[in-house]
DNA sequence: CATGAATGAGTTTTCATTCAT
DNA sequence: CATGAATGAAAACTCATTCAT
């Protein structure tokens, strides 16, 4: 009990370390981007030497990694509790109820921050782009076969069902552009609109 | 030979040498982003010493800010042209007959680079986000005026007609960040389905 | 079990540990160099922690002594066996059949490696210097006794003998820098000529 | 007139500025090695600041380059003199009045531990080890082409000869060795003997 | 005896910026 | 208007060494 617990007890605490680092990166990249956060800042911020930081993680861009991947858990938990809060209606009908809440996620300057950073990184840096695709390919899958659970449209196929879903990930991506570039954005006339077009494209629209 | 002249040739010179600057700075950051890309090396694409760029800019940050002034230029010249290849039809012929084109050019590589970029820097250096936003306010009104022109639908009112203009330009926006994060995105398909929502937005929805 | 052989147990393994670390280092050393070759390595490759390196030694520079230290041991074992070897004939033969085999290990890349390295830190780093002069001359003398017990030639007096004997260590010095300089060099020609001036230095030389 | 003194005088400038770099690298490299010079210290020694010596080397490694370069012409140079001044006798003659110049030269312990350090860099850099075969090769045959303008020996063919002309060279490197390990080793009576060898080698010893 | 987390100074290298020419 | 030498303060990363456990 005691070897075990004394084990737990390292382990926890060394991946204590790891996530201090994290949560530290993640908020200098939102202040001031990857390249603006020296590894001198983000140990400063994470409470420990700079040397130190280099024990948990390869270089600076497994930093960038350890964060998109963090990421990506965050929004598959999401995911994971957007079909459990069930409280009734169709498909269309539990995606609306949530569509506020994302715009809102969406459109958080600290966020929006991260985001747009960690996508520019993955402009350009291969490493960064394989990341982000693997976990975009990885909570589309989620979302797919979430729908499908729920009960997809009848008159959709596999192919043009997941370009819908995609078209409606493509809307929540515009937005965190889109609300920088226009600090008046009214989001509840988004969300508003935006659930009539998640309407049209899983009722309306005609399959082809 | 006279004065004027004199004065003329020379401004101008200086003009071409500032916008050789430019380009060179934009085709830099593209493929390297700002922090990537050194002064040396922007002064090499551009043909001058690395001291001389300092004659036309203040400093790093004042080519972000010129190049962030002149994407504005290049989109209102978009829309100027949109207007005059007038074919027929109504206002969402009009619209969608442009779609394919746009979407080329959101999803284009060098563009999605340089516009991430700029998106990202704007997040956090509020001199380049003033830009964007002023240049976003320029070019949403311009797109206004150009819908007007060729004739809104008589059902929405003008912030109502404004925000579905701007969900379409969102959806332009999240293209960009869509075809990032999945390298397999169907770009016919999205246009196809872009092209349905434009027309739901501007035909079919209730106008609240 | 007794207290004698426990302490006796334990010393042993001591010995042994430090062994490792000398043998791991010896390694890294010849593949890497002194500094190219960190505590984490040295300790990873000798199977312990780095904190423990410093059990066995007070630092980094007493590793490089400890080594240059058991190089010498090395040489006089090569030595001890050069003198139980004999096969018959003249001190000449003796020294000749022996010279293909130097040749092999002075040219041996991993030998030559630590050799070299050993010798640029002995230039500048006196401790390590003293270390391998004390080594040179323990061999050196070791080497002109079983000459003098093997036979040397009558004409030369103990002077001229050390002398004529170490021009025969320099040759073999000098066969390790020029294999690293000219790798098409012809070992087996070398050899032979290095045959033919060990005869003429111990049997045709005239005396002075 | 100008122009000209003006160019000439601002190209010399650099060079003056680069070879200060080699001198001040060069004089670290014998004191402290190569590792243990800093890019802080040579340029502090050779008079500008650590970030100006990237002007004129694109590394550390390309100032080792340099100076092995730097090394090989010194030594071409060597040879074109020994040509020249030719007070008459034959071969041999012209050979062994320069070994006791050589000897001191070798033995000096500034040249050796410069050459040592090259050496031990070369064992482990492949870059620096091209360096110095290339000048090896580059010697070897000026000393080959040397000897046959002034009287190369009949019985010898071009292999055998340069392979005799290798041993020599070979000497002098295990000279360098030699006079770390021993410092009471006696340089005339290595010298006297050298020659003796150098005579067996060109004029006794079989073709074969 | 043994671990490995932790440090912090040190390394090479880059780069925006200045300034004499 | 134009150059490019020069600076010096970063940056990312390494590593010998210490020490609590």
């Amino acid at each position: 009990m005691c070897a075990a617990s004394r084990t737990r007890g390292e382990s926890d605490k060394g991946e204590l370390r790891r996530q201090q680092v994290l949560e530290a990166a993640t908020e200098c990249f939102r202040r001031e981007g990857f390249h603006g956060s020296s590894i001198a800042r983000i140990s400063q911020a994470a409470g420990m030497s700079p040397g130190h930081i280099y024990h948990y993680f390869a270089n600076k861009e497994a930093i960038v990694e350890a964060i998109a991947e963090r990421e990506e858990h965050d929004i598959a938990e999401l995911l994971r509790k957007l079909e459990q809060d069930r409280e009734g209606g169709g498909l269309v009908d539990m995606l609306t109820r949530q569509t506020a809440e994302i715009v809102e996620r969406n459109t958080d300057p600290a966020y929006a921050g991260l985001m747009l950073e960690l996508a520019a990184e993955a402009a350009r840096n291969p490493a960064v782009r394989k990341i982000l695709q693997r976990s975009e390919r990885e909570i589309g899958g989620q979302f797919f076969r979430l729908v499908q659970r729920v009960g997809a449209p009848a008159a959709l196929d596999d192919a043009e069902l997941q370009m819908r879903l995609q078209m409606i990930a493509l809307m929540f991506n515009g937005l965190t552009l889109r609300m920088l570039n226009d600090p008046d954005f009214d989001l509840d006339a988004a969300a508003r609109l935006i659930n009539g077009i998640i309407r049209f494209l899983l009722e309306e629209a005609p399959p082809r």
